[in-house]
DNA sequence: ATAATTTAGTTGACTCAGTCAACTGAATTA
DNA sequence: TAATTCAGTTGACTGAGTCAACTAAATTAT
């Protein structure tokens, strides 16, 4: 999967959208209001008492068009500024009743495009639509509330996704090679056909339905469970998702009567070295090794239970 | 959701999208050129021989407008314009090498700004973003023609994909169970950690930046090529590509002086089954087995070279 | 407590992106 | 052959948006 080819996709779909929003926006055309004091006026009527400074932040609005807007629109009567107490250079706006009313025509002027162009469409199709554009801006809207993490047990394609992410994880950051991910679909592949439901076990943490993080726990026999590519991506980290992840595994690793939980890491991954020192987990052995290119020391873990 | 809401929500996308190009466009601010000019210059770059009428069409732009850009462009030898012969009144307008170097300075600008969005996201994120794009896009442009899908060789992570991507589809469209995961897993495992570069190959295709077909060939000794993992994705189906995908394991094969390609499939895979036949493989043996769940019928298939 | 700096918002002065109407000359239709 | 349409250009304009300089309140430094 090309990186720069996911980038022109999403250039195209700019140019497009672009086009797209400008015969939208025709829907003012009729209307004494600019495509930008629309959303002024929008923004205002969502916002009740918001403040200039806020409004051109948001807006991404110059300060001083955005004062030439408002003043306009006061001199129209459809909004009111009257100073906050609190801090009086800074005005709270509102708009007043007349100002509702224009607001709600845009409004109307507005959603009649869309629907217009929702029109012709299959009966399903709007819903998808709208469902893609939920996505694009959970994921690229960085003030949407970030759903938070959940861990569930792994499901079919799961164990293919851990393959995947940390194979391209390791290779982008540490410059590992194909051996890695060689190792990796050999250790899952192994766990799926070997795997014990009643002494084994794979969490995932998924997040907007998008994976995020993973670890599992095989039976490694004579009581010692194995903890198995834990990995947090990039995305989710400094959450504490890595800590979650082995805790669980230790809670299932003691409840399933193990006496002991072994793994096996490599001493450039800090963070999950941190993670097992925090949890109790004590370095027994440890060896360099080239196994994937780059020099580096492979490090044995234990945690009694 | 109600058809209203749904036009409220596809409102709210709008304007958050609005607010998002904003910021995108940002990257032209410290170059000569106006959001405007680049989106001309790009549609010239990219529609080499367009009139200007096609172009004032496409990009929405009064046509006064369009042709004082154009005569500064022109001023400023970006590009060049010479009458049809087919139609003395309109001209063909063509990029120069300057211009084509400036274009691409824009088309990398661009690219940064939205890499540098990509930056922070999860593995799949930018990849959920952009398929998200394609279905707004095919379901809101009449025109949107699906990009052609490319074929290349694997890079890491394509093999934890290749995993995910069959464990998921033959799940959701045949109720196999996890065995299935295991075993790609397995297969693909061995693959990778016993690659021979000299007789082995993973083919990818892929579409707009996203995987959406794979096959491989294995050395299994004795002069035998196996085929494995041929997969097309359900949104890539119909367009000939598995085929495709086989035909370049078998002119790989034949290159390779294997003397005979064997594969191994279920009966129910009737896509996989037709493209064996049409590429002349025959069914040398077949046994029914339980080994995903429901009751299959397994073949191998033979092509000798 | 006072001075220096920052912040919210306004105003003057300007420019250039974008619009509208009227035109030229070639192509098409009546 | 005349009337109309079409591709593209030019004149004349306007108003959206920018930049710098300002006022006055609030905050921070001395």
């Amino acid at each position: 999967m090309s990186d720069s080819a996911l980038i022109e996709a999403a250039r195209d779909f700019n140019r497009f959208y672009t086009n797209f929003l400008g015969v939208l926006n025709r829907a003012y055309l009729d209307t004494p209001f600019t495509l930008t004091d629309a959303r002024v006026l929008f923004e205002i009527g969502s916002h009740d008492g918001i403040g200039a400074v806020t409004l051109a932040r948001d807006l991404q609005l110059d300060p001083a068009y955005l004062s030439r807007i408002l003043k306009r629109f006061r001199a129209e009567a459809l909004i009111e500024a009257k100073p906050d107490p609190s801090d009086l250079r800074s005005q709270i706006i509102s708009v007043t009743d007349q100002g509702r009313a224009q607001f709600q025509d845009l409004g109307r002027r507005s959603s009649a495009q869309i629907a217009e162009r929702f029109e012709g469409l299959a009966l399903g199709e709007p819903h998808s639509i709208v469902s893609a554009m939920t996505t694009i801006r959970t994921l690229l809207d960085p003030n949407a509330a970030s759903a938070p993490a959940i861990i569930r047990a792994h499901r079919p394609g799961d164990i293919g996704w851990i393959v995947q992410s940390q194979a391209k994880a390791y290779t982008d950051e540490y410059g590992w090679d194909m051996r890695f991910e060689g190792l990796v679909a050999d250790v899952a592949g192994k766990f799926l056909n070997n795997f014990d439901p009643q002494l084994e076990y794979c969490w995932i943490a998924e997040r907007n339905g998008i994976n995020v993080g993973s670890v599992l726990i095989a039976n490694g026999g004579d009581g010692v469970a194995k903890l198995r590519l834990l990995y947090v991506d990039k995305a989710a980290r400094g959450l504490g998702l890595g800590k979650t992840l082995v805790d669980e595994c230790i809670r299932f690793a003691s409840a399933k009567k193990y006496r002991q939980i072994s793994l096996w890491t490599n001493d450039i991954l800090h963070a999950a070295r941190s993670i097992y020192v925090k949890t109790g987990f004590r370095l027994i052995s440890e060896e360099k090794h080239c196994m994937f290119g780059p020099q580096e020391n492979c490090q044995t873990w234990v945690l009694d239970l």
